[in-house]
DNA sequence: CTTGACCTTGACGCAACGTCAACCTCTACC
DNA sequence: GGTAGAGGTTGACGTTGCGTCAAGGTCAAG
């Protein structure tokens, strides 16, 4: 018994084209080939289309599958290997939605000036993992609690005070006045204290603070807030001297 | 300020072959190109990569992200829609989970047997929306808990059942034995035991026999199953007999 | 002048086919 | 025997978002 690809493919709910597809990658070479180049299926070949198309429908790969009728793997193994890769797809859109769904909860909720302060790359929670990682994993929590009660109003002056701070530090960089100047020190004051205000009741130490001063250099996404890497620099180094004057 | 490809791919977080990338599709394009082709971003084009990069994290295409950008669609209807299409994809591997779940554990409790029925494209169990649809949603429940009554044993037995007949009408077919003839009527009597043996305490009417005799010719699983199309078309036309004769 | 580091423009590769395009082949009917 | 019409063939491009060579200019430093 012999069938054309035609009727391989109404038999089996798939496409000639598919059908050829698994003959060039050799996944499905026709049992027999006419003179006139037809390609002529039989029993046998219908069969391990079954198995291929029962593997695909699991989402198993072209590849893998091939593995699996070759024998090189067992079946079992082979599902179980795409059973895990499938957990971390869940994973990973689940993920995707928790993040999708918060911004447009934000995006909604706040307005535009949440958008924009968020669409500025200076989203006061994308720092989350960092600040747990540094100051602890409540840090994250007090501080949001903060920036929450801090309410529309409140949330505007702040980045009003972040905006003028860090464009007078830009254009000191610029006009290269010394990190130690005095202008340049009252803004590090000012910045000192904006930071001050969403840590809760205790101030950064010295120590803190000039950590802080760190990370605006190592973390490219601090960098270019206050203008780019050699400026952040210029930016640590105004927070030293702060700190060493008025901190210790 | 004028940074080249290099230092907005470190500030950025990204890779210079990206941003080429964005130039070319016209995402991105650089704020200023040298006379030797060289490629210059500004903090304008910066401010644009952070909102692409940050669509991009949640999950956004970039014709998507390019519209959003280009103030076609607003942001937050941009993530509504692409919400919907995540969700989606949760379900589509949640399912997938589910039947790779099950499929290995087949596999696994049943040993080979079961694989060789699932994987020859016979699993009971496959046909549960067709079961529900036709004959109610509790016919299934009460076959599945039929089957897994059977034993593997009972199984074995039933599928060799199955073979048997299938394969004689399949012989019967080629050797041109008219459908009413006594061999075949037969076969077709012993069909409808099998197939009775699978619903309970009520056996099949002739209605519901000639139904089962035009899904083996409508759906190409079942087609297969008998050897196909016209093979299929014969085993109705056999059952019509049996139907006529035993069932009226 | 040479050496690196950095820049450029192609162009292939990946996953699994869909979708023309251009061109045979077979069957049926007149 | 001619002509549809259905079905077959082999290319080859398109899809998504870049990674990864390849071959060759440009620039700053020694």
């Amino acid at each position: 018994m012999q069938w054309s690809i035609q009727d391989i493919a109404r038999l089996s709910g798939t496409t000639s084209r598919t059908l050829r597809h698994y003959d060039d990658i050799g996944l499905l070479p026709p049992s027999s080939i006419g003179s006139n180049g037809y390609r002529y299926y039989d029993e046998a070949a219908l069969t391990r289309l079954q198995r291929i198309l029962m593997l695909r429908e699991l989402g198993l790969g072209l590849p893998a599958i091939a593995e699996v009728l070759a024998g090189q793997t067992d079946d079992a193994r082979a599902l179980v290997a795409h059973l895990h890769w499938l957990e971390q797809e869940r994973e990973r859109v689940e993920r995707q939605i928790a993040s999708v769904t918060t911004t447009i909860r934000k995006l909604e909720g706040g307005e535009q000036l949440m958008a924009e302060e968020m669409l500025d790359g200076f989203d006061h929670t994308v720092y989350k993992d960092e600040v747990e990682q540094r100051w602890g994993a409540d840090a994250y929590a007090t501080g949001d609690r903060w920036w929450r009660g801090l309410g529309v109003d409140g949330q505007a002056a702040f980045q009003a005070e972040d905006k003028a701070i860090s464009g007078g530090l830009a254009a000191a960089y610029a006009a290269g006045t010394p990190a130690d100047d005095a202008e340049v020190q009252a803004l590090i004051a000012r910045h000192y204290n904006w930071v001050s205000a969403g840590w809760g009741s205790n101030a950064p130490s010295a120590e803190a603070y000039l950590g802080l001063g760190d990370m605006y250099v190592a973390d490219p996404r601090f960098a270019q807030h206050y203008g780019g890497p050699e400026a952040a620099q210029y930016v640590r180094d105004a927070m030293g001297v702060y700190a060493a004057s008025e901190l210790a």
